[in-house]
DNA sequence: CATCTTAGTTACTTTTCGTTACTAAGTAGG
DNA sequence: CCTACTTAGTAACGAAAAGTAACTAAGATG
């Protein structure tokens, strides 16, 4: 059936790259974590301050799963005190125009109220 | 601390719309939903058919998701037999920027190897 | 020695996800 | 009428991911 729907590769059918991107930029946090780093490099503590609600565990194992997919670098400062840099790597700089693409649509969509932030537990 | 790290609010500190829609566009299996309704509206069985992997049940939930933040519209074609169509809305369909962005980006840094692919159980 | 910083990790609880089975309305065949 | 098939979901349950607080380790400071 539907032999015919797939005539461009770009907006029909499936495609396995766009959704593994989509599937790892839009982990929990990671969207946060690229948009605080695309104004240039930033320490763990930094990224922390600037998304705030994460904890430091996410933090950490989102900025490893970003490492090994080449969109983030870690640089270590043999202080001391010791202090770690993550900066985007060249495929991470090229995220901007998504970054951008989706910031506008935000500002134009997305109301403030905050009924798609972080999903928080319901008691505490 | 920090009082010259905020230069400019597009990019530094934290921006609570573009949190709030990279968390739900960024929900597991919505940007497939999302690309795939980008061809034009769909029934239910043929979402989950252009998604592979994709049960029932998480469709049905990022479908109500979308449709409570305004991003897709369901209509129910009285049958018999009952069909419902689902569709983007205007705020749905121009999130075709930052699809196709991240699309381009995909087809020029994502490996074919799926690393980032759903993450399935382990149980053999 | 106690306390602060850095960058995380461990242990534990809650939430989300994946799988299977099932509902409900209608169609087709026997 | 009974079974089998379609449509579009929903319910229940176990597994994976996320949230929270406490803890590690190395060095600086008081």
């Amino acid at each position: 059936m539907k032999a015919n729907t797939r005539q461009r590769a770009s907006l029909s059918g499936f495609c396995p790259r766009y959704h593994s991107a989509v599937e790892l930029i839009g982990r929990r946090w990671t969207g946060a974590i690229i948009r605080a780093l695309m104004a240039g490099r930033s320490r763990f503590n930094e990224i922390a301050t600037q998304v705030p609600g994460m904890s430091g565990r996410l933090l950490s194992e989102r900025l490893r799963e970003l490492e090994e997919h080449g969109i983030v670098a870690r640089a270590v400062d043999a202080g001391p005190p010791v202090k770690i840099e993550y900066a985007l790597t060249k495929s991470g700089t090229e995220l901007d125009a998504t970054v951008r693409a989706l910031a506008g649509w935000a500002e134009r969509w997305m109301p403030l109220d905050g009924r798609a932030s972080p999903r928080r537990r319901k008691r505490g």
